[in-house]
DNA sequence: AAATATTAAATTGTCGACAATTTTATTGTT
DNA sequence: AACAATAAAATTGTCGACAATTTAATATTT
């Protein structure tokens, strides 16, 4: 089990004390173990290890990590804020359900919310950040070449994050990420179809030339509709997926 | 102790149990102690009795309302989600604070949404709500005439939350409902203006009678200009109030 | 006296136990 | 055997106590 000894000592960055350091959240290792076992159990739904649709016993779940319920409960929490467990009093807590109408819910949520965050960033993105996409954008296109799966899937997501970083609206960038980023990388992880990121880079390249060139309008058509093809993808994956369930569903019935 | 009259409930609990089978369990007052709070917590710091930017000591306010820290923590941890709360680790938690330049990102956010909210109700609502929604429009021009404007606030945000309802976008429902519209109501509760609403209901008839024609994009613009009215409005009172608060603070500080 | 280091107090994080409620198992009746 | 009522078990909600950490107060050095 995890007991804590915070004794790695490494210290890390020689930060200057000239001026207050504020930010906001992600710098320590080891801040609370609510955080720490939340990342956790998060990977543990994305993946299917946790099984959509399953109950969750907060006391295994709890002994699985080793530790208490209490810190178990308040990552439960937050794990319904980011809509990966649905919670009903005395009843407990479920990992959420993929269903082809919640899909298409979240995508179209998702479709305009990135949409708004293409027009943000194409008026305020600075040298630095747009600095920072193009590489990531080479780095994907590298890997592409290399056929690193997992990178791409890893690279696709922060190419999306730094493009909503950089529309600066904090609310837009709480309510993606904190919100919907999670339930949507976990439709897309047990959903996924390996022979798409070929195209989607390119569209990805796209996107990017657009808001280099300030041109917001451009930018927003072009991520909405890059995100209806992944929407489709990810509909048509599902719904094999789930036609695979209900087979093998009544095979055990039958029997 | 607590004078606290159980007696005042300001409802804004609908949340959508749309498919529940078996919801034999009548609304009983005993759901759970975290959510009596929640609710009590909400409309203190709404209406800026726990005033904004303010320290929050969990022990204080547990014993405030005769209960423990436990789910007195749990109802904080939802008022975070609700961003009238912002916790850090360890250090706890405050009351959120109002900036112009947060309200801006809320209502641009909330301008999309809601635009967003009327393309789909438009294409979706059903006669039944339709109906219930022009009833409540009614109710308000009545309302406006005796001058009743409490009762206009409330109806203001039934307005809206209807519409948002008749989206039927579960996801966009509950990031506007779950997530934005309590911040929403805190900056209109204490930057409201009381000379706006006559304009207001006259914009949300236009609004209904466009989604009525099933103009999903007229309803669109419609709204979001709508909002950006309020906008506009409560940006100038917030100003007004940071001025006088600034005022305050350097003659206290003189003497 | 100002700035820094040290100590004390207050506050948050975590735990284990118990109470309230739901879920499952058992019994009895038709 | 099926159904309803009852009892037992399991699970969630709440509490109070203690540990870890931060904040305030005090002492020390320049």
């Amino acid at each position: 089990m995890l007991k804590q000894d915070t004794t790695f000592v490494p210290d890390e960055a020689p930060v200057s004390h000239l001026h207050k350091v504020k930010s906001t959240s992600a710098d320590k290792t080891s801040i609370t173990l609510a955080d720490q076992i939340l990342v956790q159990i998060q990977t543990s739904i994305i993946k299917g290890e946790l099984p959509a649709g399953s109950k969750i016993n907060e006391q295994a779940l709890a002994e699985k990590y080793g530790i208490s319920r209490g810190p178990t409960r308040e990552a439960l929490q937050t794990l319904e804020r980011q809509r990966l467990v649905v919670r009903a009093p005395h009843v407990g807590a479920r990992v959420a359900q993929l269903t082809v109408s919640e899909l298409n819910d979240l995508y179209q949520l998702r479709s305009v919310l990135e949409g708004m965050a293409c027009e943000l960033a194409a008026s305020r993105i600075t040298p630095e950040q747009l600095a920072k996409l193009e590489d990531l954008l080479a780095t994907q296109e590298a890997a592409l070449a290399k056929g690193d799966t997992y990178f791409q899937e890893e690279g696709d997501v922060d190419f999306h994050y730094q493009i909503i970083q950089a529309s600066g609206n904090k609310h837009l960038q709480e309510t993606l990420v904190g919100g919907l980023y999670h339930l949507l990388r976990m439709y897309r992880y047990q959903c996924t179809n390996k022979n798409r990121p070929v195209k989607a880079i390119a569209e990805h390249r796209r996107i990017v030339e657009a808001i280099a060139q300030r041109d917001g309008e451009l930018a927003s058509l072009l991520m909405r509709r890059h995100i209806e093809q992944g929407r489709k993808n990810t509909e048509l994956r599902l719904i094999e997926l789930q036609a695979n369930a209900a087979a093998k569903e009544t095979l055990a019935n039958i029997s």
